[in-house]
RNA sequence: GGGCAAGUGGCGGAAUUGGUAUACGCGCUAGUCUUAGGAACUAGUACCGAAAGGUUUAAGAGUUCGAGUCUCUUCUUGCCCA
């Protein structure tokens, strides 16, 4: 028997495709579209088991439907800019743009070997100019709508290296390189107005119904809307007023203190102020993320100045400068609530400033209750409130808001979490933001026509600091009237190169603008996005920002949401090893010894198996997608990716499991020959059978792979296999039957495993197509009744189908073990489910 | 601390959505064949029990004729936010 040769057989099928172009995605308007996209990835250097899951998954779909008659556009690319190459250029002395193209060539090269439907005439690289000059474009066209400006902000910045640290650049508040704890720092940055966008980007995800749920609530709490109030407060002795926002105005009467943003138009009044500068200095030894603001020490600058209570007007607040209010959050000001918010507690502890409750649990004794370390953020009961007291906390709320309204001290506002998209960074390998600044310091936008900026290619990445700033030439240039101007030397967040993307993969070669519309019309939105769920918020959320803010005044695509559906798949796992000195072992540094012990390969010593972790380089537990493709081949790869676990769950990979996916399709091959030369039988009293099965198979598979639940088609396929291997033993179906039988089989492996079930298909001459079922072959004609005497199992019955009732309870009134337990008991009760179940009800 | 998931054999996981729990696979056990091999094939494999039978979906309660599935409480794990 011909044995099947993965490396031969897989490598025609992928010489073949490409040859023919096979997946080139073609525009047909009489054609119904199928958009799959898979997160393009970054170019590290070699693929991952994550991208190997990532793709498998959307190749098993785009093939499906392909095969289900829709024009298919399924694309890839790569996420070309961003840091790492700029670390390698300086470890390796390869420059980004050397390392990148290495990177991607070697990487494409490994893609291939999965067998992927890819349309390769559509590659894209974001660090091509070809590419990045129309980002440049539309960061114009954003800065004509005023959907980009500039302001002071607070980055990362790391002292000994000159330069500002993205936040996982920041580990334990030190650089991860120098070691030295990071500082604020204040820069001008460049920022897309997103929060523009809030109230749309909420309300319309909503619509998007194939979308998990989990991510829509992330980014609903991302974007966080939250109801509230501004309280303005008169200042002792000052005209000026401070605007409060809150969302918990009911704990206006527990109020003790004002605190202000340092950034705060009060607080620049102090800049001269010594004291001030001192405390400004220790702010700035903090972090920017809202997490390392939670977990620093409270502090605040006494300003000695004091705010009066609006409802009672004898309260003095004194207003400190606290380094826990932030700017961009509502007004920059608070009014501290000690006894109900954390961080006012702790501050409020710190500086010995009153702690009045004012809401306390619904059964405790108002005297009683005492607020000293723990503030209470609970519902409960307003007390100590004037005319709040014995309302809910949602009740007080709106009241204290209209009370508030009504008497002009404020009004009711809404406020989000969501901040405006910072997109400056300081970095080399990026899109070249499209701005000059004259002599006056005023930013000017470049010319369209003298699209794109390049980077330049003689770059000196080893000077500390910004290496755009530190060129010798490259900033320096002159406008048409010959004036003399300075380019930006920030380039764009990564963020921005993936925010579009998917409208580049429908015009990718188009010179003139980023998409042509009438490929953007037929081909958007994306049917179905794939990609891991660490990107549920950020990438999803900018992607959808770009498309308003591209639409926003005058264009008109037809749809708003870029990805229909959204899919997201989990992650791949492996055991981890441990060495008896504890240091992290590959898998292929162990094997099993005679005992079935885990030991290290070269000296047999003992080796300590640990949980299945997510894969990562610092455990170890990885294994090559190109070592394991060339030892059981891409189908026997790809089919234990889909075996194991379902898609969105996390799988382990192991080694047995995919020794057992190359078995089976060793097998599948086996079987394949086998039914295609096998001689006729004399009988054909199986072929109702395996008709009905197959039908069956069909039905499953199909419903199976709308439902993404690819695990149990792997299982299904497994259940045909097995029955057709009964069949051929019992030799009883006919072998028209069985090859017809098969060839629905053979078509369901398309999408599943390429190779095997093209290879399978040449064999018989057979042009591809999608089996259908037909309905009335599911019905059986017998059924299996269960039977049960007060709701417990005691025997089953085989009827005709659709059996009456009363035939029914008569025949599993003779069956013994039922007789039995039913014998010296009245019934009382019998439940009926036609073709599934009866049911005694008993009595002694 | 808050929010959201999820807990089913030795392991990964099925279960027509309230109707035979443990499909399918891995692993394991026994056997057959073989140039004794990390091959192939056959049989078995939730648990207790010699068997009849009984028990079992993290734990406990509830609704129901009937619960892996619905409700409540508790515990554990994971993710996101703080």
């Amino acid at each position: 028997m011909e044995r099947y040769n993965i490396k031969i057989v897989e490598k025609k099928w992928q010489n073949i495709w490409s040859k023919k172009k096979a997946d080139a995605a073609i525009l047909n308007k009489n054609k119904k579209k199928f958009y799959c996209l898979e997160m393009f990835p970054y170019p590290s250097g070699k693929i991952h088991m994550g991208h190997v899951r990532n793709y498998t998954i959307g190749d098993v779909l785009a093939r499906y439907k392909k095969m289900l008659g829709f024009n298919v556009l399924h694309p890839m690319g790569w996420d070309s800019f961003g840091l790492p190459a700029e670390n390698a250029a300086r470890e390796n002395n390869l420059h980004p743009k050397e390392w990148t193209k290495k990177n991607i060539e070697s990487m494409k090269k490994q893609l291939k070997l999965l067998g992927l439907s890819l349309d390769w005439d559509r590659e894209i690289s974001t660090c091509d100019p070809e590419y990045y000059k129309h980002q440049q474009e539309f960061f114009l066209e954003l800065f004509e709508k005023n959907l980009v400006y500039k302001k002071d902000t607070y980055v990362n910045w790391d002292p000994a290296e000159q330069t500002v640290l993205a936040n996982e650049q920041v580990i334990d508040g030190k650089g991860w390189r120098s070691g030295v704890v990071v500082e604020r720092k204040k820069l001008s940055q460049w920022f897309f107005n997103i929060k523009k966008f809030s109230q749309d980007l909420l309300n319309e995800l909503e619509k998007l119904a194939n979308w998990p749920d989990k991510v829509k609530l992330m980014q609903k709490n991302w974007i966080g809307k939250s109801f509230g109030c501004e309280i303005n407060f008169n200042i002792e002795k000052k005209k000026e007023k401070i605007k409060v926002f809150t969302t918990r105005p009911d704990t206006i009467f527990g109020a003790s203190f004002i605190a202000l943003s340092i950034d705060h138009p009060i607080s620049k009044s102090f800049e001269s102020n010594k004291d001030f500068k001192k405390f400004k200095l220790e702010c700035s030894k903090t972090g920017t993320t809202e997490e390392a603001l939670a977990v620093a020490e409270k502090i605040g600058f006494n300003t000695k100045l004091f705010a009066l209570h609006p409802f009672k007007k004898k309260i003095k607040l004194p207003i400190y400068i606290a380094n826990f209010v932030l700017m961009d959050y509502g007004t920059g000001a608070i009014f501290g609530c000690p006894a109900h918010d954390q961080r006012d507690l702790d501050f409020a502890n710190k500086y010995k400033l009153n702690v009045l409750p004012v809401v306390r649990p619904e059964d405790i004794d108002p005297k009683k209750f005492k607020i000293t370390k723990e503030a209470y953020t609970k519902d409960g009961i307003l007390f100590n409130s004037d005319f709040l007291n014995n309302l809910t906390v949602g009740k007080a709320i709106e009241k204290a808001i209209k009370v508030i309204t009504d008497k002009n001290f404020g009004e009711k506002k809404i406020t989000f979490r969501l901040k405006d998209w910072g997109v400056s960074r300081q970095r080399y390998w990026g899109c070249p933001i499209p701005i000059v600044y004259n002599q006056k310091g005023e930013a000017l936008p470049v010319d369209k026509k003298d699209l794109p900026i390049l980077l330049p290619e003689n770059v000196d990445l080893t000077l500390k600091g910004n290496p755009l700033e530190k060129h010798p030439t490259w900033k320096f240039t002159k406008l048409s009237s010959g004036e003399k101007v300075i380019r930006e030397t920030d380039t764009l967040d990564t963020f921005v190169d993936s925010s579009w993307y998917f409208l580049r993969f429908c015009s990718p070669k188009h010179k003139e603008y980023g998409y042509e519309m009438n490929d953007i019309n037929y081909w958007m939105p994306v049917d179905q996005y794939i990609g891991g769920v660490e990107h549920a918020i950020l990438h999803l959320l900018y992607s959808r920002f770009f498309m308003r803010a591209l639409a926003f005044k005058n264009k008109n695509f037809n749809f708003t949401e870029p990805f229909e559906s959204l899919f997201t798949q989990g992650m791949v796992c492996h055991e981890t090893y441990k060495s008896e000195n504890n240091k992290w072992l590959y898998p292929d540094e162990i094997e099993k010894n005679s005992q079935g012990l885990f030991v290290t390969k070269n000296n047999k010593k003992k080796v300590t198996v640990g949980p299945s972790e997510s894969m990562s380089k610092s455990k170890k537990n990885i294994v090559d997608p190109e070592e394991m493709i060339n030892m059981y081949g891409a189908d026997s790869v790809r089919w234990f990716m889909l075996s194991d676990s379902p898609p969105e769950r996390d799988v382990q990979w192991s080694q047995e499991g995919v020794s057992a996916a190359f078995k089976f399709i060793q097998k599948l091959w086996k079987l394949n020959n086998e039914i295609q030369n096998k001689k006729d039988s004399n009988s054909n009293s199986g072929d109702i059978t395996l008709q009905k099965a197959v039908n069956k198979t069909v039905y499953n598979v199909t419903k199976n792979l709308d439902n993404f639940q690819y695990n149990v088609v792997i299982a299904n396929i497994h259940e045909i296999y097995n029955l057709f291997c009964a069949h051929i033993n019992n030799n009883n179906t006919s072998n028209k039957t069985m090859r017809n039988e098969w060839e629905k089989i053979t078509m369901l492996l398309i999408p599943l495993t390429p190779h095997l079930a093209h290879e399978c298909c040449e064999k018989i001459n057979k042009k591809f197509y999608w089996p259908t079922y037909n309905p009335k072959l599911l019905k059986e004609e017998n059924c299996k009744i269960v039977i049960q005497v007060d709701g417990r199992k005691r025997g089953i019955l085989e009827m005709p189908i659709n059996s009456k009732e009363p035939t029914v309870i008569k025949k599993s009134k003779e069956m013994e073990n039922v007789l039995k337990h039913i014998a010296n008991t009245t019934i009382i009760k019998n439940i009926y489910i036609k073709n599934k179940l009866i049911n005694f009800i008993t009595k002694k």
